[in-house]
DNA sequence: AATGAATGAGCGTTCATTCAT
DNA sequence: GATGAATGAACGCTCATTCAT
């Protein structure tokens, strides 16, 4: 599985062979079929346990009666605490699966994760915290966009790192760049 | 040139083949060699234009002496406006070319347009109109991020659209979701 | 297509490898790709020809107003003549095709060739020529069995005899083993 | 064995594989080898029995000194009976074994038979029953080849109609098709 | 006697690339 | 400039067989 992950990240899903795969792990590749039952099979071995996780967290987060921008904060670290201690099995996500219409399924899922972001801004501005003219669908897919592009530039394996990433990341989406004229 | 764009952006490079191409484009595969050397040749040939495009729009940009949050604006402008005229185009380079470490020229390119970006926002710093406590690497990355997510999910087609989505866009990592004490 | 022809019939369709079929025409196994789409395509291109042409001959023999012992009498020679031409061929439809419930197609090809023959039993019958205990089911299915088991010993490559041949299983089937009491 | 005697009649022998057969009993295939030596082996030992009681029962009956007719009556009936009984493994021994060459064994207890069959035909020729101008090389081809046929059209299960589909093919290959002039 | 894992060879198929015509 | 045919290597997958447990 972790082999799988590597590979398909350094790779990507079509251009690693499982021969690739079954090399890391020390056998021949026929041997794999033991594990799997195809290679699709494998790709989505690899990526479900942590989309799932992620979701779920982020459900968790969505049903809490904490201020939208707490939400958004929380889902941030979530999310960039799993890019770091998973980082290819995210990579392979966000390569192969995320946004492409694979399944339904996976769609679903997407979509889901999409809208409790969306429903987090919307509450924001509703409450009255974030500025009334704020676009919801154009922030909540950049918040995304921001999160899935740090697969192609972070360099994990340090959590305290992570969360101050997450934060500042939060920051940007929250506060913005402008020096707030505090008076 | 357009049939490759197309059909590299639908199957992704390593799953389309230069039969896909040839059929788009009413010829045997074969024939393709008349006007390329290899199909590697025809990725780059297909995403060097508009990759230049924008990179030069950027180091005009950069060099103007307008305001770091102009600057900003005005980039993701000119890289919004080329998404929405040539998408497929745009979509291939993102997926396949964009912070692989492909080759150094295109290392490189990349790294010029990070660095100019990470230049505004470091501007914007040091000329007091941005928050001092700004992260300007998970900034720009987060900026470079957003706008290469919209590959992903922009629907092109429609310039003035796609003034509005880059203006917003930049309206988030400016200003931020949360509502300014105007007074 | 004789290669193959060839091939099938002395590995079995399942026993012989697309390798076997190019090394037979000096080429590689994947250039067999410029002329079928698959293995199986091969099989039915292999077959068909010789299959339409004695269910075609066989039609027409049995629309004509020869009486039924004459029937059965040209459509063994007409098949057996084909058996001799196209050896290889037939034994690939008989081993692979006939009989099986390969798709509907060639199951009705089968059905149609056995009810002519069936036919021509059954006016035997009723024009009185033939004894009215005779089970036709089972005549015509002895009469093809024994048509296509020749695939197994029929040594092709002599018109003449073949035309013998067939005469002679003609013989067997109309006139019996044992002798007539001529008076 | 009645499994791999199922499978075998189904896919054939080239296109089951071990799993199959391990399946059908409830193993895995790495399991079959504490009862086989081979795949090839299995299949021998699928077809002999049958193969032998068949040859012997028809041994025993060209020995008696019955009639011509009347052995081939007996040993058609026989025969028909074992298909009756045993459709899978007698349909296994007509695919795989029978008229190909697979061994010096096989190929003798074919030749065996065959002759067993030829050399009743010859009986009734020379005891001026059968028509002397019968060719008893095709007829015997032919009574072993409708035989050998059934085991594509024959629904076993039913002693009663086996022997009366014996006796039918018996009279088709004795008196033939035509009416008798009886006077 | 059975399991689960591994092997190694082979197969059907695809595809970038070449080249004579 | 295009075609059609060929190449050679790779790939996903299957399977008979082996073997330590």
């Amino acid at each position: 599985m972790a082999a799988a992950a590597r590979v398909f990240s350094e790779k990507g899903f079509g251009g690693a062979s499982l021969e690739d795969v079954a090399n890391e792990v020390g056998m021949l590749k026929g041997s794999l079929y033991n594990y799997i039952k195809s290679k699709e099979d494998l790709l989505f071995a690899v990526v479900r346990p942590d989309a799932d996780e992620l979701l779920m967290k982020a459900r968790r987060l969505s049903g809490t009666d904490l201020p939208a921008s707490e939400k958004l904060r929380q889902i941030a670290r979530v999310h960039v605490e799993i890019i770091d201690r998973k980082l290819p099995y995210v990579s392979v996500y966000v390569q192969e699966i995320a946004g492409r219409g694979i399944s339904q399924e996976w769609t679903d899922m997407d979509r889901e994760y999409m809208s409790l972001i969306e429903k987090a801004f919307m509450e924001g501005v509703e409450a009255g915290i974030f500025a009334d003219d704020l676009d919801v669908r154009v922030a909540t897919r950049c918040f995304i966009g921001s999160l899935n592009w740090m697969t192609r530039w972070y360099e994990p394996g340090d959590p305290v790192r992570a969360r101050a990433v997450a934060d500042q990341l939060a920051d940007v989406f929250l506060a913005g760049a402008l020096a707030r004229s505090r008076n």
